[in-house]
Formats: structure tokens, C-alpha cells, sequence
DNA sequence: CTAGACCCTATACCTAGGTATAGGGTCGAT
DNA sequence: ATCGACCCTATACCTAGGTATAGGGTCTAG
């Protein structure tokens, strides 16, 4: 009893099931990231079965940081069957140091910030408060 | 010898001090975070020499963290002489616990990719990378 | 056979923070 | 008087990642 091959899923069904919009799989599909899927007579999309994976595959590397951009760069590699996994170590690689740049930033408005919430009693009227003064002369550099 | 008031700025001369773009001046204006300023007869702005303070304000605050919408609530507050300090320290609290989050999400990112990194010897065909491979089950998670 | 749920394309809109361009007018020096 | 540097408005464009709408066609249950 293997499963006939009637796992073909509308975009609504792939849709729901990668749980995503349907316009998002159509924009994925104007982006190259999702190939063009076959169609019915009446011109309806249809995916097979493991395009839910396809999907996943992409929400999941947002969420590791990668742009869309990039991800079509991970998908290429991934279907090119000559590359190295060399060059994707190398993409996340430069990923990590994104994100360790971005964190290092955040870092220093967070220190700069709570330096000035610290000054700031919360008394008093705006006209001295501690967190506007500095804005204005840029102290707190 | 006090400085007669001929430190008045065209707009150019603004953005230049206070190193912005001049469309970005005018953006600002439309966004309402720099007042209307007066105008000659043949109708170009003239600003007052503290105008770059102002400007100077909006971009240390925004590397603080701060929307163009969150400095627009900063500067009313200032603006209001009866508004008192604890309402720019709220505004800076919640600013402080964004930037806590984002860090947080920053974090685990860059946990979960180093893992995947370190998983990839980077020798072998992609078929075999563990980062595409673990993208696609969503094992990492 | 018709209502509702689905699908199609094309286009516009959204947030955020700007930047660029077209088509003008003005000012100062030579 | 004319050249270049400056100013004006209005509008379009940009990145990033979508979402919404208009105006259609299709499919299926009752």
C-alpha cells in the first residue's frame, strides 16, 4: 500500500501547511526561490508534497539571519551538485560575523542608554532631565 | 563685540553642519520632527544657528535606538514645559527592553548557526552539508 | 444551478528612513 | 548677462519582506 501520488497540494494547502500566506509563496516564486510549479488545465499551481519542506527550508534560514537574498544563494548551492559544502560554511561564516556585529552595536546603545535612564531620577520637570540634555549636546559619546 | 544674528543657515549650510543630506533636512520637516522654518522673500528656509542642535538631537537618538516616531514623542516631551522627566525616562525604559530582546534574538541565532558551522568540516559535496541538511529537517531548532 | 471557497494576474500599498530626479527659480561673481 | 552654485516643489525610487485589493475564472456541495 505505498501512497499514491496524490499528495499534490494547491497553493492554499501548501500555504497553510508551511504556514505562510499564499501571496508569500507567490512572492517567493517572483524572487526565484521557489521554482515555477506545474500547472492544471485551468491554470492552477501544483506542488508536490515536499515543496512544504522547500518553504520550511526558507522560514528556517530566516530565522538563522539569512535575507532572502542570501537563501537563494544556499538554494543554488544546494542544487548544484559540483559545489563544496566549503561554500556554505563560508556564507555562514560571514553571517556570524553580522550577527556579531549587529549584537555589538546593540550592545553599545544599551550601555549608553541605561547610563542616562541611571542618571535620570524621573523628578523634576523635562527641562532637566538628564536624558534630553545629552541628546542635545551629545555627552554621551 | 557680540556676534550679530547673521548666523543664519540656508538649508545647505545646515545639513552641512550638522552632516545630513539636505533632502534629509526637508524629510524631517515633512515628518514633522523640525519645525517650519521662516523664509526668505524668494521663499528659501532660513534657520537659526541652534537648528543643528536639533538635528544633532534626532541622529544621537536615533543611535540610541530611537524611531523617527519615538524622537518625535521625545521632542514633544521637551517641548511641553509641564511634562515631567519620568515620562522620557518610560520612553527610554521600554527603548532599553527592545534593544534587550533583539539582543536576545541576535543571541540565539548566533547560537544555533555556530553550532551548524562547527558541525561542517567543510570538506565533501553539499549533498552532505550538515547546515543544508539540518535546515531542512529544522532539527537545529 | 448557484453560493461559497478556492484560484489567477496585475497592481498598489505597507513600514522605515531616506535618496534621486525633473523642471523650475535665485544669487553672486565675473 | 551669464555661469555655476544654490534653492524650490513634486514625484518617483530604493531596500527588505511582504500584504492587500481589484477584477476576474473555477470547482464542488447541496
Amino acid at each position: 500500500m505505498t501512497k499514491t501520488r496524490s499528495d499534490a497540494l494547491t497553493i492554499g494547502a501548501l500555504a497553510r501547511r508551511a504556514e505562510v500566506n499564499i501571496q508569500t509563496i507567490r512572492y517567493y516564486e517572483r524572487r526565484g526561490l521557489l521554482p515555477e510549479p506545474r500547472r492544471t488545465e485551468s491554470n492552477y499551481r501544483i506542488y508536490p508534497a515536499d515543496a512544504v519542506r522547500r518553504v520550511r527550508f526558507i522560514k528556517q534560514a530566516q530565522q538563522l539571519g539569512f535575507s532572502l537574498k542570501e537563501i537563494g544563494e544556499l538554494l543554488s548551492l544546494r542544487a548544484a551538485p559540483r559545489s563544496r559544502c566549503e561554500a556554505v560554511r563560508r556564507l555562514s561564516e560571514v553571517k556570524l560575523q553580522d550577527i556579531g556585529e549587529k549584537i555589538r552595536s546593540l550592545e553599545a546603545m544599551r550601555k549608553a542608554l541605561s547610563k542616562l535612564v541611571l542618571a535620570c531620577s524621573g523628578r523634576g520637570p523635562v527641562t532637566e532631565c538628564p536624558i534630553l540634555d545629552s541628546l542635545d549636546s551629545g555627552e554621551w559619546e
